[in-house]
DNA sequence: TTGTACGCGTTATCAT
DNA sequence: ATGATAACGCGTACAA
C-alpha cells in the first residue's frame, strides 16, 4: 500500500500534512481542513484527501496541534496510593470516562519518593487539568497550577485555594449514620480502627462516630491505629480485640475491616452475634460472599461524574469561583453488623 | 512575587522563554540553554535566568520541545481490564517505574466499547512507545504503530509482528509444575476452572495441566467456564463441585480460585483435606490470611522490569529485531493444596 | 560564550 | 471554497 521505504537503523519520520498535500495535489491547508469538522471544504476533495491520508498513514500530530493555543487534551491524574483497592478502582473508572470524553490521562504515582519531581515534570505539558485522587499535594504545586491556569480538581482531601474545585464525600455523615444504626441495634461498647495518623479521611470518619456516640451518651471504649491495609487491619484488630471487650468495631476503611473480620473469626468471636464489624468505602471485595461486609458506600460513580462535571464547568468558565461538591454516602447493610 | 495580572474570564497564557528572556535581559536562546543540561552558558547567567524563570513561573513547554524531533516522553499503556486485580497491580507498578524514568504514561481503558477509537486518537501523539497489558489488539492498530515507528511491547498475549517485542510468562510450565506437585501428593481426579473462551492465558494454562496429567496417565475429570472474577469462580465452582467428585481444582486465575475456595467451604468440603484448590497469578489477596491460597506466581516485578529493558533496547536501536522475553513462574505453596 | 535564524507540524487568518 | 502565510514555543546549527 504505502510506498514508505524503511531506512535501516534510522527512525522513519512521521507522515505530515505537507506530504499528504503533495501526494494528493492539494494545499497543506486543505489537508488540515479535511481533518477539521465543520471546515469549508469540497466534499469530494475531503474524501480524496482522507483516502490519500489513510494510504500514507497520516494522522494530525496532536503535539503540534496543542501548540496552537487550544486545549492539549492531556489531563494528569495524581494517585495517592496505586496499591489501595479503592484508589485503583476509582482511577480505573476515571480513566475510562476521560477516554470517552477524548481526554488523555497521564498517571502519576503519588506513592513513590519521586512523586513531587514527577508532577513538576508533568507540568511541563500544557495540561487541560490536574486531578488529585487521595494523597496530599504541596502548597507549592498548587500555586504553580494556579499560576499556569491549570484547573485542579481534588477528590479526597479538600484543598482550600482560590482556583481549586473539590469533590468531597460526606465521610462523617456516613460513619455517624452507621454508628447510630449500630446503637439502635443495642451495641454499646464501641471500638474504632483508625488509619494512619495523618490521613484526613480517617480523622473525619472518626469524627462522625464520636458525634453519634456522644449524642447517645456513649463514648469510645477502644481505639487502635492501622495502616489502611488488610494485613494491618488484621493485626491491629487482633491486639484491640484481645485487650478490650467491645461489641462493635468500626473500621476507617474496608480493607482494614476485612482484616479485622478475619481476626475476629480466628479468635472465635461470632460476627455479628458477639461483635459488629463494619467498614467504609464498599470496595468490590466487601461484597464477596466470604465477607459480606456491612459498610458505608463511598460512591465512585458519583464522585467521578462530579469530577467530570466540575472539569467541564471549569473549562467553560476558567475564571469561575471554586466549588466544592459533596457526595452522599449510603449505608450498605450486609451480614456483619 | 510575580507581576502576572489575571484578566477576568480569560485564560492567562503560559509564560514563554521569550518573556523570561526579556525580563532577564538576555536572548531567548540563552533561556533555552539555561534549561538544557550541558549547554554552553555562563554559570552566573544561568543562575540569573533560572531565578527570573522561577519568579515568573516558567517551565519549558514539553509540547513544543517534543515537536523538535526528539522523544516526546509520552508512553501509552493499553490496559485490557482495569477491573482485574492482576492488571491493576501490574499497571500500578509499571506507572511508578515509568515515572521514575521520566516517561509519562497515558492510560487507555481497553474495557470500554470505545477502546479502539481511543487508541486511534492517542496515536495522534508522537508516542515513545505503546505498552499492551492484556486484552487484544487489532492487527490494524499493530500495523499502524509499525508504520509510525512506534515501539510496541506486549505483555500477555504475544503479538507476532516484525517490530513488536513481547514479554511472556511461561504459563504452561507453571500449571504443569503445579499439577505435577498435586499428583505427587496423591491427587487423581482433577477439575479445571477455565476463563473466558477467547482468553489466551486461560487456554495456555490449561495446556500445562493437560500435559502433566497425560504424563501421569490421568485426564481431566471435569471442566467449567468462568469469567476470571471471584463471583464467577464462586458460581462456576459450585456447579462443578456439585456434579463431579474431584479432589483437585485448578483455576485459571486467582480471582476464580478465591471464589471456588469459598464455594467449596460453603459446601462443606475440607480444603485441602478433601480437595485442593489452586490458582494462578499470586495477586495480593491470595496471601490474605482467610485464603492463604496455593498458587503459581506470575511475577509482576520481573515482567515490568523486562518491559522497561525491552523499551530501552528498542529506543536505543529502533531497527532491531523483535524479541520475546520469557518470565519464569514460581510455585507458591500455601495452605490450599 | 553568545545571539540570529531556521525548522518542527499544526491551526488560524487573510486575501483571493 | 481555497491557497499562501503567519503564528505557536522550543531547540539548535551557524555565525559572530
Amino acid at each position: 500500500m504505502s510506498d514508505y521505504i524503511p531506512v535501516h537503523g534510522q527512525r522513519p519520520r512521521r507522515v505530515t500534512a505537507r506530504m499528504v498535500a503533495e501526494a494528493a495535489g492539494v494545499s497543506r491547508s486543505a489537508v488540515s481542513r479535511a481533518f477539521t469538522d465543520g471546515a469549508y471544504l469540497d466534499d469530494k476533495k475531503r474524501t480524496k484527501i482522507r483516502e490519500v491520508a489513510a494510504i500514507l498513514g497520516y494522522k494530525p500530530n496532536a503535539l503540534a496541534a496543542g501548540l496552537q493555543g487550544g486545549r492539549s487534551h492531556l489531563v494528569a491524574i495524581f494517585v495517592g496510593d496505586m496499591r489501595s483497592p479503592y484508589d485503583t478502582a476509582f482511577v480505573g473508572q476515571l480513566v475510562g470516562e476521560l477516554n470517552a470524553l477524548n481526554k488523555w490521562p497521564i498517571l502519576i504515582d503519588g506513592g513513590g519518593q519521586r512523586a513531587a519531581t514527577a508532577i513538576e515534570d508533568v507540568l511541563r505539558y500544557p495540561l487541560d487539568a490536574l486531578i488529585l485522587r487521595g494523597g496530599s499535594m504541596s502548597a507549592d504545586i498548587v500555586s504553580q497550577c494556579t499560576k499556569y491556569a491549570i484547573p485542579m480538581i481534588s477528590s479526597g482531601r479538600p484543598i482550600e485555594a482560590p482556583d481549586v474545585d473539590n469533590v468531597c464525600c460526606r465521610h462523617s455523615d456516613g460513619t455517624k449514620e452507621m454508628t447510630e444504626t449500630l446503637i439502635r441495634q443495642g451495641r454499646t461498647r464501641f471500638g474504632f480502627l483508625a488509619g494512619p495518623a495523618d490521613f484526613y479521611s480517617s480523622a473525619i470518619r472518626k469524627g462522625g462516630v464520636l458525634e453519634a456516640l456522644k449524642a447517645a451518651g456513649l463514648s469510645l471504649v477502644a481505639e487502635s491505629l492501622g495502616d489502611y491495609t488488610v494485613a494491618g487491619g488484621h493485626s491491629s484488630a487482633k491486639q484491640l480485640l484481645s485487650s478490650h471487650a467491645i461489641d462493635a468495631l468500626i473500621c476507617a476503611n474496608d480493607a482494614m475491616a476485612i482484616g479485622a473480620l478475619t481476626a475476629a473469626r480466628e479468635m472465635g468471636l461470632a460476627v455479628p452475634k458477639d461483635l459488629s464489624v463494619v467498614g467504609f468505602d464498599d470496595i468490590s471485595m466487601a461484597s464477596w460472599p466470604m465477607f459480606d461486609l456491612t459498610t458505608v458506600r463511598n460512591p465512585i460513580d458519583a464522585s467521578v461524574t462530579e469530577i467530570l462535571n466540575l472539569l467541564e464547568r471549569r473549562l467553560a468558565t476558567p475564571g469561575k469561583q471554586s466549588e466544592t461538591v459533596f457526595i452522599d454516602t449510603q449505608l450498605v447493610l450486609r451480614a456483619t453488623h
